[in-house]
Formats: C-alpha cells, structure tokens, sequence
DNA sequence: GATAAAAACCCCCTTTAGGGGGTATCGTAG
DNA sequence: CTACGATACCCCCTAAAGGGGGTTTTTATC
C-alpha cells in the first residue's frame, strides 16, 4: 500500500524491538521498514530504509541518541523523529525536542500511544505522550535549566575537581569557580557537593 | 498441554511485555499465564496464577524488585524468579541471587536467551546471560561490595549529611564517620564525596 | 536605549572534609 | 588459636567548601 507509514526503531533492546515490530505491522496503517541496535548500525541503512519515521532511543550503546537525533535530521530533515525512551526528566526531553525530535514516548506508555504517535508525526505534527505532556505542562520554576557554563562546571565538580584544578583547567579565576558552584547550588537547591552531584545525575543534566 | 511451563510476567514496561508474552506464546515450550505491571497488581494474582517462573524486573514502580524478589521466594519458594533488566551493574545482579532469583537477563539480550532462561530455572537450575555470566567471572578485586554499614553512610553522605549530622542520626561517635568516610572514599577510589556520590549512584551501591 | 540575564571577578570568615597517623572489641573462618 | 574483616573510636593538621556580602562587562531582548 502506498498509504502505509514507514517505520524504522532503533533500540539495543531486542526483546522490545521485536515486539514493537509486531505490534506495528499489525496496525495495518505503518510497517516497520528497518530496524537497528545501535546508531552506526543504523547510519550504515538508513538512506536505504527511508522512512518516515524514526522511532528512536536515547540510551544507545555507541552515542547518546540526543547527538544522534541532531545528526539525523541534519541529513534527512524529511525524517520525524520520535523519541521513545525510559527517561522521564525534563533535561532529557528539552534536549530532544531541541535536537529536532517531533514527538516523546516513555517506554511504559500504553502501546496505542505509540501507534498515535507514529501517525501524529509521520503527518507533520507533534506528540508527546501523556506523562511527558503533563512533565512539561508544569510551572518553569519547577524544571531546572542550566546554561551551557553551569553545566560545564557542573561536570567538572562531579568529576572530582576541586575550584582550582576547574579554574587551572577552563582558564578562570578561583573565585569564578566559587560563585558559579554557590549559584549552582542555589538553583538546584542542594545543601552541599554531595547533594549537587546526586541531583546533576538524577535529574540528567549532565552527560 | 501438561508439559507447558507456566510463566509470569511483572514488568511496567508495556510495549516490552505485550512483545515478550507473543515470543514467549509462540515458543510452544511455555505459555504466559499473567502478566503485571506492578508489584502490587502482581501481588493480587500470584497464588492463582501458580507459575513455574517469574520473569521479574527490577525498576518496577511500586517497590524494588530485589525486595519484591526476596518477598516472593519467602511466600512462594517453588517459584523460580528470573530477573529481566535493564542493570548491568555487579552490586544489582549480586543482591537479585542472594535475594534468590535462579537466573539474570539483560533486556538486550538475545531472545533466544529469554527461552533458554526460562527452560533452565523451570528445571531447578540456574540461568545467566552471556553478559552477566562474563561480570561475574571478573576477579574479586574489579567488584566493588560494602558491608551494610557501609551502604547505610553511603546513603546519607548523599543525601547531604554532614559528619555530625550522620553521627546524630545513627547514634556514633563524629570521629568514626570520619572514619568510614575515608574508607569509603579509598574503598571506590574516589578523591572526595563528589567522585564518591557519582560512583555511588552510576554502581547502584545505594538504594 | 533600557532591562535583564549570563559570565567573570573579588574579599572576609566559618565550617566541613580530607590526609596522616593510630587503638580496641567482636565474631568467624581457617 | 590466630588472623582477618567489620565495627567503632581518637588526635593533629591542612585543604577545600560554603555563607555572606559585593562589582563589571557583555550580550541578547524588548
């Protein structure tokens, strides 16, 4: 059928791979024309596969499907992108929805949303399934956003360097160090490095 | 048929569970008689379900699946709990078999493993897949393994407890805070709580 | 052209962490 | 019975972090 919606995943999970194939060849509006485990593999096929849509992991086992999801729609804007993923902080979906991803599924969505999602996206439009939808529905307060700095120097500090090594290392002063690491703490409101560091991970804001 | 082996799945994963129940269906070896995405729903049914394997995995919503585990051997220790997920971390896989789980799958596994797992821990034997079965077999030294008091300081170092703090809380001297820190830190080789929480997190030593 | 946010910098002072040593008790596996 | 690991404790000293205040320049945005 000319009218059929295709559909490639990209998930180094195998077992869920194979299901989603199932369930989506089985809708009879989208066929899966390609499936990859990792984004080289996918790179190797997918001028080939040419989908419509590309439903796409985040937590790939060679790069970071955010990088990935940049570099897809960089070669093949035609292609919506349509994240699906286990991760439900705010980081992670402002970060794809930037790259260029047109819609966001967490992996324990029921599965019609994903059927929705392929036909919302494959037309052009948007979709975010409900969990993600409510996430980003709440007050901006709420969502923590760095700069580009902030998260900089918040690698480093999880990295274990102290103000002068961060300083010596990004050519700035110590003092420089100090106030982005007491600003830092304010915006994320922890009470010291410990908490800082656990928030940084939990909340994903650092690679 | 009498031969069947009757399998229950507990996973909040739905896209993943409805895939795996037509792979497991289709197998002709063993049939899916229940399915749960909690482990409170999984509660509700187990005893009418009687399954010979539980495929379980371990970031349920509810509660751990290591205690979720724990709590099923000890209500129903002729079932035999295959782990499913996602952890590929020592200090995960290790508490899952001391909890008495007979088997361990990554989700990226190969399918073929999922049934090959589940024959083998419905015949009372145990069943690893070839990724965890290599983690194992890596020398004692590369395991990182704390004693209980250990994980209990960890856990409130990262939650920003200060030495004293930690001493009020559990009734010690501040002096020997100060002393399990400093193991700690030698213990996981980290150069100070930053690198300590960081590690502490991405090896899943605390809850 | 005002306004605001980001980026960079500075000083004073207190608290906490980290590096270096130790000691004593208990239980268990060899 | 002894050797070891786990638990709990102690002192000295330095390095680093944290709390409180600031200033300036640039760069967008309105």
């Amino acid at each position: 059928m000319d009218s059929m919606i295709r559909v490639v995943i990209v998930d180094d999970h195998k077992i869920l791979t194979e299901g989603l194939k199932g369930l989506i060849d089985g809708s009879g509006s989208a066929i899966v024309v390609g499936v990859a485990h990792s984004a080289a593999e996918c790179r190797l096929s997918l001028g080939f596969w040419k989908p419509d849509v590309l439903l796409l992991d985040v937590g790939l086992p060679d790069i970071s499907g955010l990088d990935f999801c940049k570099e897809v729609k960089t070669q093949f804007p035609a292609i919506n992108v349509l994240a699906l993923t286990t991760h439900d902080e705010y980081s992670i979906v402002r970060q794809m929805l930037d790259n260029g991803a047109s819609g966001y599924l967490i992996k324990n969505a029921m599965t019609e949303e994903v059927l929705a999602g392929i036909q919302a996206v494959a037309a052009g439009g948007t979709f975010l399934c409900h969990e993600v939808d409510l996430l980003l529905k709440r007050p901006r307060e709420k969502h923590i956003w760095l700069t580009e700095r902030e998260r900089e120097l918040l690698k480093l500090i999880a990295e274990g360097l102290t103000n002068g090594e961060i300083a010596d290392r990004i050519f700035l002063s110590p003092e420089t160090i100090k106030s982005y690491r007491k600003n830092l703490l304010l915006k994320l409101d922890a009470k010291n490095t410990a908490v800082l560091v656990r928030i940084a991970i939990e909340q994903k804001l650092i690679g």
